[in-house]
DNA sequence: CGGCCATTTCAAGAAAACTCGAAACGAGCG
DNA sequence: CGCTCGTTTCGAGTTTTCTTGAAATGGCCG
């Protein structure tokens, strides 16, 4: 992951809805959840939220996908550990090499986002 | 950390010259730079910059001292560290109790950004 | 104490983000 | 095939963020 793509992601999260939501689809797990469902959790106006489902997915930390007339979204848990990994690889002062300024990709680091299989979520 | 202020953290890192401002002072250790330092790096116009400082500071996420004519601005590693940690409760399918929605401060997660020693950062 | 130098604050404008009702779109049921 | 329902797009208004020069602040040297 590079800058821009960090800071697409971070300024996907850096807002109440956005972060709530994302929170939310995390929790869901893999089967994710339809917007309609998330409006009526989360209070939002379908408007507004689909426009913030736009940003979390023009960020890559959603994924969408349809079922019937419902469009599913649910947590890209690969970009945030791909987020994750660059947040830890640019403070470096883990254990890791330290001095590597851009190395590129590392990926060395933990993946802690794994996709959380349904456990037991009856929402 | 509660959501708030972590939106507050994840929006002051969501910005460009900002995330290159922090990497830049977690790469300086806890020395820090002084502003003007990062403001001829960084070229950036010194409003701006203390701008921006300001936006990192209120997010907690940079320390001040003053050393003279200069302020020295370095990294809060701690305040990185409950980011992380919270980001990581968040999605918290890596093995930790997963159900808990809202437990206050967990602070299990390991401490990824641990305060980086000055090794050998001449810049 | 007078001036200088690093930094911040102020003010004002430009750009981007957020909100949300209304309208449009498209899938699927009957 | 027409209707309905879930969702998105559009449009317009409000708010927030970003930028920058100029002025103010405060420490320090002589």
């Amino acid at each position: 992951m590079q800058a821009e793509e960090a800071i697409l992601a971070l300024g996907a999260l850096a807002q109440e809805h956005r972060l709530a939501l994302f929170k939310l689809l995390v929790r869901a797990g893999a089967e994710g959840l339809p917007a309609g469902a998330i409006a009526a959790e989360l209070d939002i106006p379908n408007s507004s939220l689909s426009f913030h489902l736009a940003q979390l997915n023009r960020a890559g930390l959603v994924n969408q996908t349809r079922s019937g007339r419902s469009l599913i979204y649910s947590a890209n848990y690969a970009e945030m550990n791909a987020l994750m990994g660059y947040l830890t690889e640019n403070c470096c002062a883990g254990g890791t090499s330290c001095g590597a300024e851009d190395s590129g990709e590392a990926g060395s680091s933990s993946a802690v986002f794994v996709t959380a299989q349904s456990k037991g979520n009856s929402a």
